[in-house]
RNA sequence: GUGUCCGUAGCUCAGCUGGAUAGAGCAACGGCCUUCUAAGCCGUGGGUCGGGGGUUCGAAUCCCUUCGGGCACGCCA
């Protein structure tokens, strides 16, 4: 159970006892640190209905509390001004709750579900480099994905990529053109087509914006690329066979990318996974009467009796007849309800695409290709600025690819690390190490950068401020972590057993504060599960980094001579430490051992 | 035009399902390393929460209005 519903369940009895509804029972952190712990300011709200001084209620509450024995639960119990309850939690309850959530695999987080969560993270387009717009899908859904499977569910990531459109043709048309000579070309072919592939990646991306170009300004190209998608689609077996070359090259190397920020997917789909089942989707929506031509086009209109808003309808074909975007989302949504039948999908999207998720919402809950029951969330996350509030672009101007801002932060982080070292007198630094702990720092720098903003904001990727590490960063976080485990390291050096120790009552105000935060690492956890919000740990989890400095800036704990005293420290850190990997677990980096 | 999101310290952001004196970081200024990693800790200054109304015992938070900005609005994704 979370810590705070565990303490508001006397309270709830107290208001009962009293003669209240227990409905505004709830004890919550105190904002008056500096007046008590906790609060509870459930007589206030009972003035009215109760035709009593919020503080009369206030003052019967309390002394039903007491009555109750509620000083195991709360060490002071005191009833201010207009009708506060103001609490402090009674140090052997919170020892309780802690050894509680220390037997915890989940650290006290209740399991939930569970569900089936689909996450899709409107993938990027094949061929194309991936650029800063596509870190905040990969590191938001990453994260989320985290989260969802710590409270419990099953949860399924699917990259998305677009792989199916027009820029296939494009590229396919333009190697045609330059290659003409290619076996793919010829259609009297009829043995097997090479293994490798006829260009490289950096080929592939210059290819297609070349050919991207051409295509607005020469009708003939545009055709004859339209023409090569058409083919493609058609199954015509040499353009498959470059098609399948195309998408080893390209995956290949998003892998590369997304290895790099410790992202990975369970599903590589595309558009094109679903381009088979599009017949017969259509084909259904027209019999069963949803969709509709409407200026030649086909639609499912969408709008409803209670919009204030415009909504125009979700469209299925274009007039030519081919598919979009729409076509092979909507056909994504039914093979997931017939393959895994999730109770939950999560798109994590540009937020600009917030009416298009809504018509296909929309569409798919009309026409049942999803249940009325199931869940389709858009998570839609705003964009990546430079410090002008203009869309990120190198010093160029031209679109940051997300290799080379990865790069950058690495660096940086690597020059930084030397530094330290040198500064420290450390005359034989192990590059390769120095370059392996650069790298998780310059992760935790960049999610942590990310996360900590509310996803639908956009904001501002500040390369000196995120490599600066003072402050709300991810390497402060790390840095905090890595303090805790040298002390760990040398209480075993020095003989003692961490796994020996017990948590026992906290004294000073530190280590008071510091074990009152760990306490509510489950309501956190559950509440950025149910907002999909990992800006939510990160809050937490930079808190409890300030706890704990404050606490290791004011306590001796190697140094300590009563034994029993440093044990109880020692247990207090292991658990800190536990708390704060599981937290960066969660938003998805690690911590070195050193920095 | 319709809709939607945003406006909080010089800058970047929390807080928004109503509670006491609105919080962090950066930047500025001043302290703390013979002692567990100073990527740290402590302190000072800095705000009519865009403006105006309303609901409430109580509003940054809820409602209305107004100003300023971003974004989206059928054959792109």
């Amino acid at each position: 159970m979370e810590f705070l519903a565990s303490v508001s369940e006397i309270m709830k009895k107290a208001f009962e006892q009293a003669g209240y509804p227990s409905d505004n029972a709830g004890v919550v952190i105190s904002n008056r640190p500096d007046l008590c712990q906790l609060q509870c300011n459930g007589a206030m709200a009972l003035a009215k209905s109760a035709h009593k001084a919020p503080f009369v209620i206030a003052e019967e509450v309390a002394a039903a509390l007491r009555d109750l024995g509620g000083e195991k639960v709360f060490s002071k119990i005191e009833v201010v001004k207009p009708g506060f309850l103001n609490l402090d939690a009674a140090p052997s309850f919170v020892a309780e709750y802690l050894r509680s959530m220390q037997a915890d695999e989940k650290l006290g987080m209740e399991k939930c579900g569970p569900k089936k969560i689909i996450i899709d993270y409107g993938g990027p387009n094949v061929a194309k480099p991936l650029h800063v717009g596509h870190l905040r899908s990969a590191v938001i859904g990453e994260s989320v994905k985290r989260i969802a499977r710590f409270a419990g569910h099953d949860v399924t990531g699917d990259i998305h990529m677009g792989d199916w459109g027009l820029q296939m043709g494009l590229i396919i048309c333009e190697l045609k053109e330059r290659k003409p000579e290619l076996v793919y070309f010829d259609e009297s072919f009829t043995g097997e087509y090479p293994k490798e592939a006829p260009f490289t990646i950096s080929e592939l991306e210059e290819i297609y914006p070349t050919a991207s170009g051409k295509s607005k300004e020469d009708a003939d190209y545009k055709a004859e690329a339209m023409a090569c998608t058409k083919k493609l689609q058609d199954g015509q077996r040499g353009y498959r066979a470059l098609w399948d070359h195309i998408m080893a090259v390209s995956v290949a190397d998003m892998k590369k990318n997304y290895v790099n920020l410790n992202v990975d997917f369970d599903l590589w789909n595309g558009e094109s996974t679903v381009h088979d089942r599009i017949p017969a989707m259509v084909s259904r929506l027209r019999s069963e009467g949803y969709a509709h031509e409407s200026e030649g086009a086909l639609v499912i209109d969408v709008k409803e009796e209670t919009d204030t808003k415009e909504m125009p309808p979700c469209m299925v074909l274009k007039s030519d007849g081919a598919s979009l975007y729409n076509t092979t989302d909507l056909a994504t949504l039914e093979m997931r309800r017939e393959q895994a039948d999730p109770d939950q999908v999560i798109y994590v999207v540009d937020k600009r695409q917030s009416l298009y998720f809504e018509q296909i919402f929309r569409a798919a809950k009309k026409s049942h290709i999803v249940k009325d029951e199931t869940k389709l969330d858009f998570l839609g996350f705003g964009t990546v600025n430079g410090k002008d509030g203009k869309p990120y672009k190198t010093r160029e101007g031209g679109v940051m690819r997300l290799s080379m801002l990865i790069e950058q932060i690495r660096e940086a982080m690597l020059k930084k690390i030397i530094e330290n070292k040198e500064n420290s007198g450390d005359t034989d630094i192990d590059r390769a190490a120095a370059e392996q702990t650069a790298n998780m720092v310059a992760l935790a720098a960049i999610k942590y950068g990310d996360l900590s903003n509310q996803a639908s904001k956009d904001y501002i990727f500040d390369v000196d401020r995120f490599t600066s590490f003072e402050g709300d960063t991810g390497p402060y976080i790390l840095y905090t972590m890595v303090r805790i485990k040298s002390i760990l390291d040398r209480y075993e050096a020095q003989g003692g057993k961490v796994s020996d120790t017990v948590l026992g009552e906290a004294e000073g105000e530190d280590e008071i504060a510091l074990s009152l935060q760990l306490t509510g690492f489950a309501k956190m956890a559950r509440e950025a599960f149910e907002e999909l919000a990992p800006h939510k740990v990160c809050a937490y989890v930079y808190d409890l980094a300030n706890a704990l400095n404050r606490f290791y800036h004011s306590t001796r704990i190697l140094a300590e001579s009563d034994a029993d005293r440093q044990k109880r420290y020692i247990a207090l850190l292991a658990l800190t430490e536990r708390v704060f990997e599981t937290g960066i677990e969660l938003l998805g980096f690690e911590c070195p051992d050193r920095m």
